[in-house]
DNA sequence: TTTT
DNA sequence: TTTT
């Protein structure tokens, strides 16, 4: 306690939102799991005509260990769930070696909103 | 009312963090002003060894109207902020006309934490 | 602008849980709805004894105008929702004169997150 | 993870706002800290006259452990804190053996946003 | 590119 | 009871 943190940031994201497809799995070395999918939020909002509008953004979400597993127990196509976490981005090079940049979503709370699916976890 | 709205979702991003360089801010036709802004959340945590180690996040803050103005008047290079509000993943052609994504922050709340910039405005 | 707005306050509560009744509206003179609720957030976590405990927290939501027609309107007891809202303690005197103090939310977002009602709107 | 979980619960409060005195600690049973403070938080609006006016709301925060030492240690009345935590309402009976309610937040993260008390702690 |  |  001596040495005090002098970090003040705060990196948080809240979405509620379905899946576009079901996760994606995989087993990294020293048997850690790690899960990703795309989730849709979309928003409903009029126009300058007043025409009613729909607007759909796809985030990228990375869950780790027993978020990974239950995703991929637990969640498909369609699933309706609640996600917070952390904003990443990373760069990595594409198969033409251009240099490429991703953001992405990790998880640290997932809360299955479906009937047929409800399950929370924190990290 | 009688036409009821079938959306589910929620895009919310909140962020404490300081700004990377003076905003930039730009009026669009229209004299609608957009502002933008590279902000750093910072977070410290320990290693597997104990040892404790920074990681800085980069993000890209959009602010339109009133909030551009806001941040231009008020906002600099190591201005503390909270940030709310919606994540936006946009495409755009670079110079060598390779595809790239874009992930930006649209700001619709911002609160100024220092304290000689303290200002709070809602879009 | 030139009038500076010198606040740096937040207060922002954000719950997922079950309504415990059907919400109450009433009209307010000048023709203006309030709703209100109690509303359910669950949460589950192991004991010192690794035993599995539920531990449930009652809340009292206050809906204003649109927010409290729809909640009137496509709400009942056991519906799952998303609130975000405000904090608001007031007080009161009881029957028998003693003061009291009630702590409520008051909601600027509500999303509905029941199959058969899934409505979202924003104040 | 058999054995799955029902939960679909959501607690959360966001506060920023600044202190009303200096925290009061208290040693429990088992070396426990805990403190407690109230916390305002200051909303700037235009009435409907087009008058600028200010509306508070006090806030008790109860902090536990390392959370309650760091409050003891690093803020005063006045400090300006970013709260995260959970609503609990519990009952007591005052002295006239009346049954009263009370509303606090239980905080999970605390990052202090003074100049001179930048210290941030996860629970 | 920031901050402590 | 705070802050600007």
């Amino acid at each position: 306690m001596e040495n005090t943190n002098t970090m003040r940031g705060l990196n948080k994201v809240t979405l509620i939102g379905n899946l576009g497809k079901d996760p994606e799995i995989q087993q990294l070395e020293g048997n850690i799991a790690v899960a990703k999918f795309s989730l849709a939020t979309t928003e409903q909002f009029k126009d300058k005509n007043g025409q009613s509008k729909t607007e759909t953004e796809w985030h990228t979400i990375v869950l780790w260990r027993n978020l990974a597993e239950l995703a991929h127990k637990y969640l498909t196509k369609g699933s309706l769930v609640f996600i917070e976490g952390k904003l990443k981005t990373r760069s990595y090079d594409d198969k033409e070696g251009n240099k490429k940049y991703i953001t992405e979503i990790v998880a640290d709370q997932l809360i299955m909103l479906d009937k047929q699916s409800n399950v929370q976890v924190d990290e």
